[in-house]
DNA sequence: GCCCACAATGTAAGCGCTTACATTGATTCG
DNA sequence: CGAATCAATGTAAGCGCTTACATTGTGGGC
């Protein structure tokens, strides 16, 4: 197997440029260890050569990345691609780059995911949420590969996190729906196995019906992944049921969506005969018709404040520190009082 | 700087399963050229130290990396969201990982997530759109690495490609739009710099104009970043126009939800005031009210044909293809006769 | 003028892996 | 029964880079 020789190393620049592979090398990493005039002379080699660095060789050599790995559970949501970009951003200016994959919402696949990055040299990794099998926080451990927990927050786990505490929203989002008047409230959850923060939105609706008195006896929840058409296909069903329910919330807006676009498709006046909520606040609740009432969710400063905190806990700076954030209700039109 | 002497090599492997490090090299990379028995004693190995392999490290020796590139303009649209899904699991099923970033519609930024990508040793690369500085084809290669231009599918350009035709399309769905009578047509282009899709999207509009022997002098067309709220605002621009326009026809179904939620905003009823139109298809176009008359994109087919197409080069099995997918129009409510 | 400190650069030892080639030992066949 | 064959495994040479340490050359202080 005949390497190609037009590419060019290290070697090829200090010969063209005459001198050692070390001062090419210092250089590129640290100019100012350099001499001006040495320094220019290596650079239009650089240039002239179109050299660019192996980058599987100076990972091996230097034992460093500059890569974070994040692993989320879909592409397909705006939710994690706005938070992302905001990551990337930040990482970026830090000399970072960003790896991301996606999970597609299978424990089994990012725990693939996760080691696929680790393999490959990650200096750190953005997790979402909490809930994964020890084994995987454990192998990280060993390979000694900060990660940093996000769009979570949890009081009581103790690892680096940064999120909001998705229990307290969802309560703070069900008592304005109670508070209306409603009773006979539904629920369209995303599959909360694996999946810590649905459980915690979950938990947030049943918080708030024990806080107001209310038995979680009738309350109803379907559980269907995160789309439009499952949103759209749970909401038909419980539109069946008798008494029908006043309110819906939903897990997330996408849900939302699938739902009131069934509302207006089934004839369903939304929010005259049922109300609708969701979770997020992405884009497509203000585009949906009537807009959503939802919880705002500060994607682009978890993103930055989580690239931060997670360079300073590879760069040893940085023990690794939580951080609760603050979301926020927004209120809008698919919430109204029950009829 | 001590390395952590607690992450395990191939040695470490190679000296509990009492074996050289060929041996286990072979057990992880063919499996069948190893015996049974001692396969069997390395893998146990293999999971008692917990090893992983040093990607670094295996990249450098074998000079191959599995690894797909893909560097698309935004994370923010689901247009990409979908393709790149399915371009992913295609890659999987065939043992490559994709490694994902974006160039916020920058060339610059673009070009700077190339050379990362290939510096990172990307076997191949997936690139949305043909239009960028020659010097970057050069550069691959120079570098060797294939790259599959995706997205669009022009017939005059050699370059491997798969996609669909910008241009035809929105003739087609123009040819739509005049065959309902509208004359007083607006347009809402991305921003044609540097992307080949928005200005063969805007010259489709021409191209169906010359067709039915219309003058393009009185074709507005505002050219705008891919944004929801920038869709708004063009849209509001537009409608304060004298005449004002019977039909506006959006770069991308971003725009275009901008615009329908502008219009309920302001109180223009479409289609009945003005019609609307979007490209692309996504989920978004079923969301909103009314439902938007688009052009469907196969983005799933393109994803995953891309896949097969790049690997295919990849491996050297083939010099590259070009294939050239079907659009087709995706005719809803937003669209109506002229009044 | 000599010695020293110090800045600039060179030398060379790996980093952890793959793989061409060498070695070993069993099996087959004339 | 010995040679040839072949499968299984071992040996060791890099892959291209970083960096500890060695070397060289310069200027300043005495």
């Amino acid at each position: 197997m005949p390497p190609n020789r037009s590419i060019p190393t290290l070697d090829d620049v200090a010969r063209t440029a005459g001198v050692s592979t070390a001062t090419v090398s210092r250089c590129l990493n640290s100019p100012d260890r350099v001499v001006e005039s040495t320094r220019r002379r290596v650079m239009g080699a650089v240039r002239t050569l179109g050299y660019t660095p192996n980058f599987g060789a100076r990972v091996m050599a230097a034992r460093r990345t500059f890569t974070i790995g994040a692993i989320i559970p879909t592409m397909e949501n705006a939710i994690f691609a706005r938070g992302l970009q905001a990551f990337q951003e930040a990482l970026h200016t830090r000399g970072y780059t960003l790896l991301v994959s996606s999970s597609a919402y299978s424990p089994d696949v990012e725990e693939e995911q996760i080691r696929a990055l680790v393999a490959r040299g990650a200096d750190g990794l953005l997790l979402i949420g909490y809930d994964r099998d020890p084994a995987i926080y454990d192998y990280l451990a060993q390979q000694d590969v900060p990660a940093m927990v996000s769009w979570a927050f949890s009081p009581t786990d103790h690892r680096p996190s940064i999120g909001f505490d998705n229990c307290a929203s969802m309560a703070a989002l069900a008592q304005k729906v109670i508070d209306l008047g409603h009773r006979n409230i539904a629920v369209i959850s995303g599959i909360t196995k694996g999946n810590d923060r649905a459980q915690q939105r979950l938990q947030g609706v049943r918080t708030a019906f024990a806080d107001n008195g209310l038995s979680t006896d009738t309350l109803t929840v379907i559980e269907t992944p995160y789309e439009i058409e499952t949103g759209a296909d749970a909401f038909r069903t419980l539109m069946r049921l008798t008494p029908r329910p006043t309110a819906v919330m939903c897990g997330n807006d996408v849900l939302a969506a699938g739902a009131i676009r069934c509302a207006r498709e089934i004839g369903i006046r939304v929010p005259e005969d049922v109300s609708v909520t969701g979770f997020d606040d992405i884009e497509l609740a203000r585009i949906v018709t009537p807009a959503l009432t939802t919880v705002h969710v500060p994607h682009r400063e978890m993103g930055r404040k989580a690239a931060e905190a997670l360079i300073s806990m590879v760069e040893k700076t940085s023990a690794g520190t939580s951080t609760e954030l603050q979301s926020s209700l927004q209120i809008r039109d698919s919430l109204g009082p029950v009829a």
